[in-house]
RNA sequence: GGCGGGUUAGCUCAGCUGGUUAGAGCGCAUGAUUCAUAAUCAUGAGGUCCCGAGUUCAAGUCUCGGACCCGCUACCA
């Protein structure tokens, strides 16, 4: 810790199309706010820095779907997720956006450095354009006939049929696979960081330098490195996002990954105009990101590439990752609205921010994904923070009331006992220290709690309500010394519930201490007087955890049930002849086998009517082998066959998919004979 | 298929460089207690540490092979 004269937290920034759930606060809000919070209260000099992520193509996807403007999309959800995080207690020192005017400029000037540098590798090229859609198309996004074999439908990059590799250029009667439209060549250049050159500065620094990372985060890191780096564009054409400050790089902006994370940069900027600097260049900094395992990559690959590259910068110290949160068993998804959404829950659950910080840092997914269920929310409620926490202090403060009305007793000889219990509060201090410094909060969160076990045992064990009878006097020194340990638990779960700290503060009647003062034994004054006591933390019914699990059910019928879905446009005209060449027809599944080594291939045995053939299809993940036997199917049998997985697959089975992305066969309603055409 | 991570008590997880009878919280059982939101405290039951082989005086911990789960990636005409 003292090694550092200053620390500098990021948390990485949210994307601005949805608001945030408990996925995201597990795995990285509110354990960088527990490390910000105990930082501060040490009396370190920390700066902790987040924003909206508010550029790249899903917000513009989404702009468009909606008819209104990328910026009302991020003006909406920037809203929405700041007030959340301020009432959740989220203490970003500022939460910025990458639509300020200032992170245009940081990032402008980044890029700017780098390109004076000569750190980019500039590259134009012909690129197909889609007309329709406004849009540059990635080879793999055209398809057309290979000039090598004149087989149809190859890719832009790859002629499937014959093998070659192709360049999108070199396709005949090329056509964009987002639209249908016929492609047009533009030129277009782009700017490539790369990688490759630093790869052994990364490999030195992270593997060699920083062992000590979480093992998820190295070994991701170590795959990378070991597969070889490759340039990355930084650039893209779009209409959304930073342009790219260079002459002739009209219509593009820099790409979102590269804009992002020097959103931490322009966040600090805007708060300490001043002296940002030595928080990003001075090597007495230490810098640590908090992100997800899905951002790994760009935060100890990408982001150190372009801070080495551009010269001025430090490096993180650490990029602890968290795993993912499940949500009662399932996958957490935007999109499915399988989530528990922050904003709604504060709404729900008025005043109970400590319980979702403290259930979200027990199971917090440290080093692998976890589960969050509601009944372990109302669990987690009821016994350990009402039965242990509140209750202990909750005793502490009637036992006062009840005996001194309020006022603090001076403690008179302290017995053996007394010490022993007195000395455990140092050892808890130097095990939540430990843990919290490298990165351990759950375990960390475990030791802060068991301050207040401690003091429910000392009551246990001293009696204070029996030997009030016998000794008055020796209970002033029990209750005494319950006062101090009650004191010593609002600094100890500080970091963690901060409401609640506060809490016993107010009651207690105390002023907020350092945390240097946690473990000592003086903390409440002889006659000092608490205030009114009330409750920290309330039983959670059945019923209320019994409608949010209602609610997710709810939700997870709406998915079943077939939404209406946008359905895609409709593709350009076809001649009468060209449908007549397909030879579609009705067969009947007679084996099916999973193809070994792989996912999501199927290997069918099917009655064509034509002949008997087998055919591979990729729908190993919607259907078992056993429940493909007998159907009747809708088969293209006059495509071009092709090798998969060893298995010559001679045709295609035709499937449609529901609301939910699973696969549908396409089968005639009666029976029909085998053979039968489609027309 | 390639790569990374995971698999330890009913549940959620510790177990750092291999070393005494494998730990914690919750749940469960029994007892104590009644100041406290029927909360607390003590004691106890409960484990083929995913499977198999190997290295070692000694393996949850290291090596190899395999299974399953989660990512990324490929494949899915």
């Amino acid at each position: 810790m003292s090694r550092y004269k200053r620390h500098l937290i990021t948390a990485a920034l949210p994307y601005a199309n949805g608001p945030i759930h408990i996925g995201h606060l597990a795995g990285v809000y509110i354990p960088a706010d527990i490390y910000v919070r105990y930082l501060r209260l040490r009396g370190e000099d920390v700066v902790w820095v987040c924003g909206s992520d508010e550029h790249g193509v899903p917000i513009t996807i989404k702009a468009r779907k909606e008819g209104v403007t990328p910026q009302e999309i991020v003006d909406r959800y920037h809203a929405i997720i700041k007030k959340s995080f301020a009432e959740l207690g989220m203490s970003f020192d500022i939460y910025s956006r990458t639509s300020s005017p200032t992170h245009a400029q940081t990032a402008s000037g980044f890029f700017r450095t780098l390109y004076d540098n000569g750190e980019f590798i500039e590259s134009t090229s012909q690129q197909y354009f889609d007309p329709e859609a406004g849009i540059f198309l990635a080879d793999r996004y055209i398809t057309g006939t290979c000039p090598r074999c004149n087989s149809e439908g190859a890719y832009g990059d790859q002629c499937e049929k014959c093998g070659s590799s192709l360049n999108a250029t070199d396709l005949i009667n090329p056509k964009s696979s987002v639209t249908g439209a016929v492609p047009v060549m533009r030129d277009t250049k782009h700017w490539y960081l790369p990688l490759d050159k630093h790869e052994a500065f990364l490999r030195q620094w992270i593997l060699e330098e920083h062992r000590e990372w979480k093992t998820n985060v190295y070994g991701q890191c170590k795959s990378w490195l070991d597969q070889g780096l490759q340039p990355r564009a930084v650039s893209r054409d779009l209409d959304w996002g930073i342009p790219v400050p260079v002459e002739g790089a009209e219509g593009k902006v820099l790409y979102v990954w590269f804009d992002a994370p020097i959103g931490y940069i322009s966040a600090t900027r805007e708060l300490l105009p001043d002296t940002w600097e030595k928080y990003w260049k001075d090597p007495g900094t230490k810098m640590v990101h908090f992100i997800g395992k899905d951002n790994i990559v760009f935060h100890c690959i990408m982001f150190p590439a372009m801070l080495k590259a551009h010269g001025d910068y430090i490096l993180p110290d650490n990029v602890p990752a968290n795993e993912f949160l499940n949500l009662e068993g399932d996958k957490i998804s935007t999109s499915r609205n399988w989530a528990v959404w922050l904003n709604e829950y504060l709404e729900e659950f008025p005043g109970k921010q400590d319980v979702l910080r403290y259930v979200l840092c027990a199971n917090a997914p440290e080093t692998k994904d976890n589960d969050f269920t509601w009944k372990d929310f109302q669990a987690r409620n009821n016994n350990e923070l009402v039965a242990v926490l509140g209750n202990f202090v909750n005793r502490a403060l009637v036992l006062t009331a009840k005996y001194y009305e309020g006022r603090v007793p001076a403690a008179g000889g302290l017995t053996d006992y007394d010490r022993e219990t007195l000395a455990e509060l140092p050892k808890m201090k130097a095990a939540i220290e430990e843990n919290i410094e490298t990165y351990r909060f759950r375990e960390a969160l475990k030791e802060a709690m068991n301050v207040a076990r401690l003091g429910n045992k000392y009551l246990a064990d001293t009696e204070p309500w029996k030997v009030v009878k016998s000794d008055p006097a020796r209970v002033e020194t029990i209750m005494n010394v319950a006062l101090q340990i009650t004191a010593n638990v609002s600094i100890a779960i500080e970091p963690f519930m901060p409401f609640s700290a506060e809490k016993i503060l107010r009651m207690l009647g105390a002023e907020k201490f350092g945390w240097d003062a946690l473990g000592r034994d003086d903390l409440m004054q002889a006659g000092h007087v608490t205030d009114n006591v009330e409750l920290l933390f309330e039983k959670i019914e059945d019923s209320v955890v019994d409608a949010q699990i209602a609610k997710l059910e709810a939700t997870k019928q709406a998915n079943d049930a077939a939404v209406p879905v946008e359905a895609e446009p409709q593709k350009p005209h076809v001649s009468f002849d060209d449908f007549q060449r397909m030879d579609i027809r009705i067969g009947t599944v007679l084996e099916a086998e999973l193809v070994p080594k792989t996912k999501k291939l199927i290997k069918l045995k099917i009655d064509t009517g034509i002949d008997t053939r087998e055919i591979v299809s990729g729908i190993a993940e919607h259907f078992t082998p056993e429940e493909m036997v007998g159907k009747q199917v809708t088969v293209l049998v006059n495509l071009e066959p092709r090798e998969l997985k060893g298995t010559l697959s001679k045709g295609m089975v035709l499937m449609t998919e529901d609301a939910s992305g699973k696969y549908v066969l396409v089968t005639p309603t009666t029976k029909v004979n085998n053979g039968s055409t489609v027309r």
